[in-house]
DNA sequence: TTACGTTTTAAACATCTGTTTAAGTTGATG
DNA sequence: CATCAACTTAAACAGATGTTTAAAACGTAA
């Protein structure tokens, strides 16, 4: 009976998942491989065994979400620019490529909401845009992708509006992943108690109405 | 010659200094000690002579920056809504309050605009909204009077929709001083090189949109 | 000068860090 | 059974961590 490398009592799965689970917890740098390797049930040296050091085992965890993530919005975005052959795609659909993919991510299973949430979060606060070596062509191709998309939904944009107005919905989509709950938590249920997808909705609405804003004479 | 709080060449106000540089390039909890007082040609022991401990130094740089940016917030807001008695105050208004003290602490000096970014950035990333004990009712006051000005400028909104949207706008903020200079560099120039000034328009005038947004159907 | 509270210091504390070693175990193949 | 690679293991490595200690230095006032 061959353990094929998703079998989830090899040691290497064990470990690469106490490992996303406490990074996106407590963070990539404080988390030990003592940390980890208790929660897996494994020896301290499988890491190094299987990984070759801790940095490298970020790496791995950072890339298993991310690849998927990234593929499918290329993919949601190939389907929707395939629908809007005669008109321009809109933004709000553009804006929809981006985040669709997380909503699946997290409704599957891969992760809880507020695990990849902060995961996310982390992967741009701790490590400021910096992903492991092996996923960054497709990181800049998506990313291209997305903003040639934009551009075309919103003519009016130059390259370098268009660029910051994407930073702005990154941080938006961002920090709400990250502290959505501590939202709740500090509003004492004024925020209410919306769903993910219900969020996800709001966000699209704020940064689409971001993105086509036009400059007002003050 | 007796020394002040502020005398720098005094040991408290120097492990202060380097600590929040160090905190800002490089994160609350990854800086050592040593690391702090290395830069403020002190003795480790230093810090819990005058704080008590790492934890308590942390709180003491935080409040430091934190408590006169709120302060300056809520006297910016109060001098905007008293000349707007007639009409009610504009979203961009509002949103300016709130970016402006921000702003006058990076050109005053206290710390370079890519340090203080980071620094802000930190706040939210690492800890998570949890400030320390002793800023955290003037936190709650200027979020709440931010809040009210928030919904007299947009009355369509709910009150959920209001703390939602601030939010959202918050996250814009903060991640764009956190990773703007990180967009700059991987756009390889397309970004342009706006000042802080100009970026903090572009801001308001995205958040400004988003926050005025109207349902549309789909 | 002496005395006293404040501040600084080097050294040691116990514990934790990522990594390596070398001996052990396993399970399938010849 | 013997062989060999894949894997697991306890132990040790050198260095870093926050904190505490007790002695020394300092500045001021009696």
């Amino acid at each position: 009976m061959a353990k094929t490398p998703e079998d989830p009592r090899g040691t290497r799965e064990r470990v690469l998942r106490s490992a996303e689970t406490l990074f996106a917890e407590r963070g990539f740098e404080i988390v030990s491989l003592r940390d980890i390797t208790g929660a897996a049930d494994a020896n301290v040296a499988a890491v190094n065994y299987h990984f070759g050091s801790k940095e490298k085992l970020i790496d791995a965890v950072i890339e298993r979400h991310v690849v998927p993530i990234n593929e499918e919005r290329v993919e949601l975005l190939n389907r929707f620019e395939a629908k809007w052959v005669e008109s321009p795609l809109p933004v709000d659909k553009v804006l929809k490529a981006f985040l669709w993919p997380m909503l699946r991510h997290i409704t599957s299973g891969e992760m809880s909401e507020e695990l990849f949430g902060k995961f996310m979060g982390r992967l741009i606060g701790e490590r400021g845009y910096r992903l492991p070596e092996s996923v960054r062509p497709l990181f800049r191709m998506m990313a291209a992708r997305f903003t040639s998309a934009l551009r075309r939904a919103v003519p009016q944009l130059s390259e370098e509006e268009a660029l910051w107005r994407m930073h702005f919905s990154f941080g938006v989509m961002s920090n709400t992943l990250t502290h959505g709950d501590t939202l709740r938590e500090i509003s004492g249920g004024r925020a209410g108690n919306p769903s993910i997808e219900k969020i996800f909705e709001e966000i699209i609405e704020f940064c689409a109405a971001g993105i086509e804003a036009v400059k007002k004479e003050s």
